[in-house]
RNA sequence: UGCCUGAUUGUGUAACGGUAGCACGACUGUUUUUGGUGCAGUUUGUCUUGGUUCGAAUCCAGGUCAGGCAACCA
């Protein structure tokens, strides 16, 4: 990080803690439950914790918070491993909380030896009741009064299987009339019958979040545990399991987390998009997950920038799509091939171009000199979008119409002469002439014109499929919605559209990220066959004209 | 009605008692064989009321508003 660029609050308490010798070096972790896909605000934490790590010259864990089988699965590890790795960070160790399912255990025993933990019987509604409201303090049971040699067989029973899911759980003694409600004699351990990826069905006590998370951070001696702001109440808790266990004191500190304009963050709505078939997969090019950008196109160089550029803070906050779009289109425009794909085709015939047909070159990338030419084939009938031609043409308009004159990119200035309808009425044909002496590169016809198109040579054309997405939801602002939020999902947020490609496309490697001029940058789908080229719309370009035309 | 966070332009984010800056967006102009890119410029802000101070976005007190907290979820 440069010198100039001030320090984010985080970053601020690490350098003291470094500077006043409280720490030799950092240690920080990123710790997901494996039990969705990770989104572009767990990209904000992993730039955050990996990022801290190589500013201050430390190391990341990734740890998997897996305390909760029912919810947990195999697939979703994986998952996070791939997304982490291709944004381009490196983990110091793999852990998962279920490796200290043996040594959480003993802890909690101390606790219990300490009197400090009870067994309670009581459903999960009395305790609820009992723990009264945030106004009103809570009030005791027997259970609490068990003696320390009795919660230790009764644990023990819990442990070994004796007792039916739900029967019992373990809580701390704290006070039940804390004005933190998390410091009510929180739950510690329940018990699950489930199925867990790692430890299989050896254990059927689970411990809670709170009585797994802090000591996790303790036992990989984790300098600063940096989580989300909904955890701040958690951390008086966080602070009393480390001290009554008198372990390493590790330290929370919290942040807001990232909201979007037009999207979702929360996997239990993604799971809901993708489970009611709102969305194909996780991985849909429309969802705010790593995997559906990366597929969408977005690079993991402009994911970072972006989770740079976003800052951090503890207020709430919502950011605008459009800077994420304005991160990936920076990036894309400095590494995107050019190529030119028509998608609402009208025919454009060059009634004097008599040389059957030849070979031009246009370039790669106007912005990398070096980045050489592509060969793009020419002929008398091309295929040019609908939309720029137009029978009566406004002051503004810059494209084709009657008499009027464009550059076709990278081959030769025409002049519309006429054109053809149909029965309906829909323009079927426009003819122009050709100008030899303006072939790009080398014009010296002089002539002058204000607008440039992209076109595509009809029997060297390629047809391939691409997906045009939008923003998923149609309103900016989704927390302050009323009702279901899958009511405001936008119905077009996919347009597949069918388009006729310059011959270059069907060579172009897989990974290749393009842009197809006047249009948008695109990335081929992971469902692109060489049979059926598929490409999805990352972002649009900026279009200026668009908006001029709204007005 | 308890406790905990927070409040700087449309959206983010700086300024650490001393010029309210930066980015995105929006808007001009300019360049351009992409109505893209680049370049130059314009634009709107310290929640409120008091207090401390030569000086307050910053410190103090009250208020207002927003968010969070009472899952055998994380």
């Amino acid at each position: 990080m440069s010198e100039e660029k001030s320090l984010n609050f985080i970053e601020e308490i690490i350098s003291q803690d470094l500077a006043s010798g409280k720490y030799a070096s950092i240690l920080t972790r990123f710790p997901p439950e494996p039990n969705g896909y990770l989104h572009i605000g767990h990209a904000k934490s992993i730039c955050l914790n990996f990022g801290l790590a190589k500013h201050f010259g430390g190391k990341t864990n990734l740890r998997f918070d897996d305390t909760n089988p029912a919810k947990e699965e195999i697939e979703y590890v994986d998952s996070i491993k791939e997304d982490v790795k291709w944004l381009g960070f490196e983990w110091a160790k793999e852990c998962y909380a279920s490796d200290y399912f043996d040594q959480l255990y003993a802890y909690a025993v101390q606790l219990i030896e300490k009197g400090l933990a009870y067994v309670d019987d009581s459903t999960a509604e009395e305790i609820a009741q009992q723990k009264g409201t945030p106004t009103v303090p809570g009030t005791g049971n027997d259970f609490r009064n068990r003696s320390i040699a009795e919660n230790l067989a009764l644990f023990a029973d819990m442990k070994a299987g004796k007792f039916a899911d739900g029967e019992k759980v373990l809580r701390a003694k704290i006070d039940l009339a804390s004005p933190n409600m998390h410091m009510r004699d929180p739950l510690l351990y329940r018990i699950k019958r489930s199925h867990h990826h790692r430890t299989g069905d050896k254990w059927c006590i689970y411990p809670m979040y709170d009585f797994a998370h802090g000591q996790s951070d303790s036992i990989e001696n984790i300098t600063h545990s940096i989580c989300t702001l909904e955890f701040i109440p958690h951390r008086a808790l966080y602070d009393w399991c480390i001290e009554q266990l008198a372990i390493y004191p590790s330290h929370q500190y919290e942040f807001a987390r990232l909201n979007m304009t037009y999207t979702v963050m929360s996997k239990r709505k993604l799971l809901q998009l993708v489970e009611e078939g709102h969305v194909e997969s996780w991985d849909d090019p429309r969802m705010p997950t790593i995997s559906g950008m990366r597929r969408r196109g977005y690079t993991a160089h402009s994911i970072r920038d972006f989770c740079d550029r976003i800052g951090i803070a503890k207020r709430e906050n919502i950011i605008d799509l459009s800077l994420l779009e304005f991160c990936v289109r920076e990036d894309l425009n400095k590494i995107a091939q050019r190529r030119m794909v028509v998608t609402n085709p009208i025919k454009l015939v060059i009634t004097n171009y008599d040389k059957g047909e030849e070979v031009l070159h246009s370039e790669n990338n106007p912005e990398d000199p070096n980045g050489g030419t592509r060969e793009l084939p020419f002929s008398n009938e091309l295929w040019i979008e609908r939309e720029d031609f137009m029978e009566e043409p406004t002051k503004k308009y810059f494209r084709l119409g009657p008499g009027l004159s464009v550059r076709l990119k990278s081959a030769y200035i025409v002049t519309c002469e006429s054109f053809e309808k149909d029965a309906a009425g829909n323009i079927t044909k426009v003819f122009a002439s050709y100008h030899p002496d303006s072939k790009s590169g080398q014009d010296t016809s002089g002539i002058p014109v204000k607008g440039t198109l992209h076109w595509v040579s009809a029997k060297h054309a390629i047809p391939v499929l691409l997906n045009e997405y939008d923003r998923l939801f149609s309103v900016e602002d989704l927390s302050s919605t009323e009702g279901d939020f899958k009511n405001y999902i936008n119905p077009n947020s996919l347009n597949k559209v069918e388009a006729y490609a310059e011959p270059a496309l069907a060579n172009d490697s897989l990974d290749a990220r393009f842009q197809f001029l006047r249009k948008g940058y695109f990335y081929q789908d992971t469902k692109s066959t060489k049979e059926q080229l598929v490409f999805n719309r990352t972002v649009t370009l900026k279009d200026t004209w668009a908006k001029e035309q709204k007005k």
